[in-house]
RNA sequence: GCCCGGGUGGUGUAGUGGCCUAUCAUGCGGCCCUGUCGAGGCCGCGACUCGGGUUCAAAUCCCGACCUGGGCGCCA
């Protein structure tokens, strides 16, 4: 079996290697096939003195893209790319690739972000791209790494719902047998019914879904989102807790991913801690905004270039959170605010969290006063009336923390296959 | 949902009434070439989103449809 990684070199100087042909570059009596691997270019050098006449005949019909098995011996030389390159005694042709192809994976010519995801199958072959999903893939396993070690557990949660979480947002409708359905738009209600169960530290990575009909570079109609609900704290300990991770993240790429942000040109930059905080009221000073106004896009780009870094905006106004928000009362202070944050990255939010009301008399009321029924919500606000303790907890976008990480133009670039308000395939 | 752009070979582009039998790069095919690494040289192939209109004449102007990029709103 041969193991993308890379190659299986034997001790008698024999190497075995499969994959797409790159490039191929025919001089004549020399040719050149550079064969991709998941994470490796190899040259595989055809000369007419070292190889035979046949493979020779045999490679010339081999067209780009196409997927081959060679067998060859390892020749050290330091005009070959890597300081080394193959000499073939058997080539397979595994699959033949059709010609012309949708897009170039040599970079050479580069196609439009449309044409891309509409050839993400080709599009991700580019040594690039291929990049920031690996990347993304060891973001998870960090994240993973990092909880798992504070003791959490990991939990899925149902993503068909029959009701809202918590309103604002817009919602799929499915169908569901004869009952109409949801999709859900936040784990919120569930993770939060867990701390009722007693789980005390629970993560769920998954997706959301979000009906809104924006197209932008930072939104999606299918996310993922990264959820963490915490028993026994309040919102300052789990905004450390956020903090923590997004450093461990970021040092464990720079540690595991060194290859891969050299593909894509990236010297990533650890954030400092501690992130700064600042507060609701502060924030809108800087922007100039009145009290109980939310931020737009232009006030986040002006918060964002002022601060430079990640950063906390805390002490909302009650208001403009969710319901199941705990109040903050402040002394000196007429309004109300709330035990609530946003984490930003200049560009864009990362993440939002809270302490969460866990009075079941006061959520119902908060419920209330934004005119959802407290009756359709009886399966979460049941878990409050025998014994929940309190807790906080937070949501963080996964695509938007590697597009933020990678410097990636849009979050699409940072989704496999994204869905947005117009594309649905692949 | 609102506003502003754009749709030209497989890919990325130039061309804004006649000079377009449409530019260039890449690709593809053929030929030459034994050290390429953005290989090079020569020859060839391949395109104006669709429908209607204006005009002697439309890739170019107008209308509609479809597709698409960005900004805003909303949202995370």
């Amino acid at each position: 079996m041969i193991n993308s990684k890379d190659a299986n070199i034997t001790d008698d100087g024999y190497i075995e290697i499969a994959g797409w042909v790159h490039e191929i570059r025919d001089l004549g009596g020399i040719r050149f096939l550079l064969v991709r691997t998941r994470d490796d270019i190899i040259q595989v050098t055809f000369s007419k003195r070292k190889v035979s006449g046949e493979l020779i005949e045999k490679v010339k019909t081999i067209s780009r893209e196409s997927v081959i098995h060679v067998k060859g011996r390892i020749s050290k030389d330091e005009r070959a790319p890597n300081g080394f390159e193959v000499i073939p005694n058997i080539v397979d042709i595994l699959s033949v690739a059709e010609s012309p192809l949708p897009l170039d994976p040599t970079d050479k010519v580069v196609a439009e972000l449309d044409t891309r995801l509409d050839n993400r199958f080709l599009d991700m072959r580019r040594p690039k791209v291929k990049s920031i999903f690996m990347i993304r893939g060891l973001v998870v396993r960090a994240i993973r790494d990092f909880l798992y070690g504070k003791n959490f557990v990991e939990v899925t949660t149902p993503k068909i719902v029959a009701t809202a979480t918590e309103g604002g947002t817009a919602l799929f409708p499915i169908s569901y047998f004869d009952r109409e359905a949801f999709l859900n738009q936040s784990p919120q209600l569930y993770k939060q019914i867990l701390m009722s169960s007693g789980f005390e530290r629970v993560l769920e990575i998954g997706p959301i879904f979000r009906a809104e009909e924006h197209s932008t570079r930072k939104h999606l109609n299918e996310a993922t989102s990264i959820d963490v609900e915490v028993s026994y704290v309040d919102d300052s300990e789990v905004m450390k807790l956020l903090e923590e991770l997004i450093i461990y993240i970021y040092e464990y790429i720079n540690v595991n991913a060194d290859k891969y942000l050299k593909t894509i040109g990236i010297d990533l930059k650890i954030p400092t801690r501690p992130f700064r905080q600042i507060s609701y009221e502060e924030a809108i000073e800087i922007v100039d905004l009145k009290w109980g106004d939310d931020f737009g896009s232009l006030e986040e780009k002006k918060l964002g270039n002022e601060i430079g870094e990640h950063y906390f905006i805390k002490e909302w106004p009650l208001k403009l959170k969710p319901y199941y928000t705990m109040p903050l009362e402040k002394k000196g202070k007429t309004e109300i605010l709330s035990k609530s944050f946003d984490l930003m990255h200049p560009r864009v939010e990362l993440a939002s969290g809270s302490q969460r009301i866990n009075d079941y008399a006061l959520l119902k009321k908060q419920m209330e006063l934004r005119g959802l029924n407290p009756d359709n919500f009886s399966f979460y606000l049941d878990a409050f009336r025998y014994g929940m303790p309190p807790h906080a907890g937070w949501g963080l976008g996964l695509d938007r923390l590697v597009m933020t990480m990678l410097d990636l133009d849009n979050v699409r670039e940072a989704v496999m296959f994204p869905r947005d308000r117009r594309r649905l395939i692949p």
